[in-house]
DNA sequence: CGGCTGATTCGCT
DNA sequence: GCGAATCAGCCGC
């Protein structure tokens, strides 16, 4: 049974959602989709690696601060699109990072792999996810087991406290 | 308006 | 393991 991700979903404690996206699907109108299998937590104006950091709001970040479900969409290192969704409520600007999944039975470790993986870019910035008609998440009756749960990754400039926080999350690869 | 930087990835040594 | 790619956004002057 499927049950498509609604506002509710969205606007709970980041790191709840963050875990909860594990084996959800993001999905596109065309049919293309991807398990989610790694993400990232990212909570607010005092995590000093959040884009939110110390209250900044500007235009690119604004996503954060949308309601829960907002796609944050942003372009890294110039190259690489990294796909994000705001959680936590709107004027909360907390979001989660989908560092990896599965498409076509194919693994894709990595933010930028994965987002490419499914064709998405900043086109998709700002969508809402809970009404749009071209992105969405999707509760697909997988359980997610084996959950691992660690340190974020690529953020050593928020400092030492920040980038030890446990808020990564993953599904256990066999191997 | 110039300079710097990054929630990454890939290719070469 | 190291550095390049590549550019929008952000900050300081």
């Amino acid at each position: 049974m499927i049950r498509r991700w609604t506002r509710e979903d969205f606007n709970r404690p980041t790191l709840r959602v963050a875990r909860d996206l594990l084996g959800k699907f993001l999905v596109r109108a065309d049919g293309l989709a991807g398990m989610i299998s790694e993400t990232e937590a990212y909570k607010g104006p005092a995590d000093l690696a959040c884009h939110a950091a110390k209250g900044r709001r500007t235009a690119r970040v604004e996503p954060l601060y949308m309601e829960g479900g907002t796609a944050y969409v942003y372009l890294c290192y110039g190259i690489h699109w990294l796909f994000n969704v705001s959680s936590a409520g709107a004027e909360k600007p907390e979001a989660v990072l989908v560092r990896g999944g599965v498409v076509d039975g194919k693994r894709f470790d990595g933010p930028g792999r994965f987002t490419q993986a499914l064709g998405l870019d900043g086109g998709f910035n700002r969508e809402d996810l809970p009404t749009s008609s071209r992105l969405w998440i999707e509760d697909r009756g997988v359980k997610a087991r084996d959950v691992l749960r660690g340190p974020r990754i690529g953020i050593d400039y928020a400092g030492a406290y920040w980038a030890a926080r446990p808020w990564r999350f993953w599904i256990r690869q066999e191997r």
